[in-house]
DNA sequence: CGGGACTCATGCCGTCTTGATATGAGTCAG
DNA sequence: CTGACTCATATCAAGACGGCATGAGTCCCG
């Protein structure tokens, strides 16, 4: 019934909880009083439960209230990393700073990079120039952004580099899929005889997989489904039939709630590391060294719990 | 400027990227294929990004849009868990199950539970009963749920139990608290001299605090600021320059931030299990069992915390 | 070569939601 | 007891949104 309940009205609510005021909470977030009241008024009739107790002194959560608010912060931190990485993205002109990346590392890594640094620079605009590894190591090569990350197996001799975070290929399939059972591993005699899908030539993920096919004494066919997106690829996996290869990262979420299963792969090296690269002559300093600490932090504070 | 960015948009958009047309995307939310296209434009214009590219047998994604898409994918995932949860919490009447849990457990960990049980079993309305540990371990006891979740550092004997997760009390500060650069441990001894934030009594969390410290020979004074939910402590310990103390699994996402920092705790146990409870004679079977299993396995992968 | 089925965009209209304002009732501190 | 705060309700205009009709372009099949 209720699709889609207001962002404005979760967010409001987490104010709420931090100022126990409605009012207070309308001002934060520059809205008329009587507006917040009636559309918190309405997310409670959205969900169907009762999420504050007003007083005439103020607001208090109920229990129910407590809970979700403590998913709306979640899930308002998700569209904030929206909001912020397309800010990354458009604002070329006013950057101070602009850094190419590679898509997997856009898409996966970057917008906990820039919430982050965001915090600890707030008065620095930092723009995201995204594209394939060539177009990066392009960027970085002819000195037209300080900065780049690619997950290239290999870089140029020409940039120095540091590994900021490690990423592996896997290959996935639909639940429902025959592989989803298989203990034993799929070889890639198998991989390259099933009707894997792919993302259209020129992605790293899929060059990453032609180069250990190719290790391996294999090749792909032909005859391929391409499609336009990742997204497009992880539907199709998990939907229809048929095996896709993905990055880790990418399908982490789906592996967690069963969406996409992995399958064991033999005798094909199918990880990489993804890399902060720059020219020998422009090391990087002041903002972007931070970047790639910030970086190489968060790449490897995903391991469980943090001291 | 551009403060909320539709949700529907967001769908809207991952639905192209995956079918790779606005129509078939909005036949999908059972919306006029005029409007898509309206809103689809109006999202481009907010974020002032081109996200596709529109021919006339389909549409296509941008390397932008293509980013753009993962990072949506993650944000809508977030309010997902929120949808969920909250029909979890007001399904009391339709409910299957009925599972009883603390407000840790709901807040950090059900979420992803729902999530995905609700994928292995469509069909299965199951509803939250929150409330503090006592109360749950009241209502299965009581016989009026088959199970609950506590993270009570021990459980009555009456009850059955396996630990399906671990979870630890963090001592957290803003970054500009000067304990933020400790690396001397923090003493007990400090910890109740300082002006500590806390939830009011009857919370999980100050009940273990407090029988950490009563362990170590300490107790906590009476004035203390307590705050009505675990975002207005998490505020004020940000914002203000109090420490707090708070569950490892609440402070993640703004430990990753920066916002708040972890100060390490001398002579004092801070941790706890997080345990599923139920009657010994009504061990758990069917949807109940595998709840338990699902809470163990995603237990023990990566709290991933993000989205 | 010419339907037919698909793609998308634009324009129009009625409705519903939203924002702004005024007001009243209840609580609390000086 | 007054002033500053809390919240809710009522009202009104402006803007957004949903539904429908239409036109233009592409693709495929007979």
């Amino acid at each position: 019934m209720s699709g889609q309940p207001d962002l404005a009205g979760l967010d409001l609510l987490v104010r709420v909880a931090e100022t126990g005021s409605v009012g207070a909470a309308a001002r934060q977030v520059g809205m008329a009083q009587p507006n917040a009241s009636r559309l918190l008024a309405k997310l409670e009739r959205q969900l169907d439960l009762a999420l504050l107790v007003r007083t005439t002194a103020g607001s208090r959560l109920t229990t129910e209230g407590e809970v979700v608010v403590a998913w709306a912060r979640d899930a308002l931190a998700g569209v904030e990393r929206v909001v912020l990485g397309a800010r990354s993205l458009a604002a070329q002109r006013k950057a101070h700073l602009t850094v190419a990346s590679s898509l997997t590392v856009a898409e996966h890594l970057a917008p906990r990079w820039l919430a982050r640094f965001r915090r600890e620079h707030p008065d620095l605009h930092v723009s995201l120039d995204v594209g394939n590894s060539h177009h990066v190591l392009d960027r970085v090569t002819s000195g037209r952004v300080p900065l780049g990350f690619v997950e290239s197996p290999t870089v140029p001799r020409t940039v120095a580099s540091t590994t900021v975070a490690r990423d592996r290929l896997l290959v996935v399939v639909g639940p429902a899929h025959a592989w989803a059972r298989r203990r034993t591993p799929v070889t890639a005699a198998e991989l390259v005889a099933s009707d894997l899908v792919l993302r259209e030539a020129g992605s790293g993920t899929r060059e990453t997989l032609v180069r250990a096919l190719d290790l391996a004494g294999h090749a792909l066919g032909e005859q391929r489904l391409e499609l336009a997106s990742t997204a497009a690829v992880k539907a199709a996996a998990g939907e229809g039939g048929a095996p896709a290869v993905l990055s880790e990262l990418a399908v982490a979420a789906e592996l967690a709630t069963g969406q996409l299963v992995a399958v064991p792969v033999a005798d094909l090296d199918l990880s990489r590391s993804l890399r902060a690269v720059w020219l020998p002559s422009r090391r990087p300093e002041g903002p972007a060294a931070a970047l790639v600490r910030l970086a190489r932090a968060s790449g490897q504070a995903s391991p469980s719990s943090s001291a």
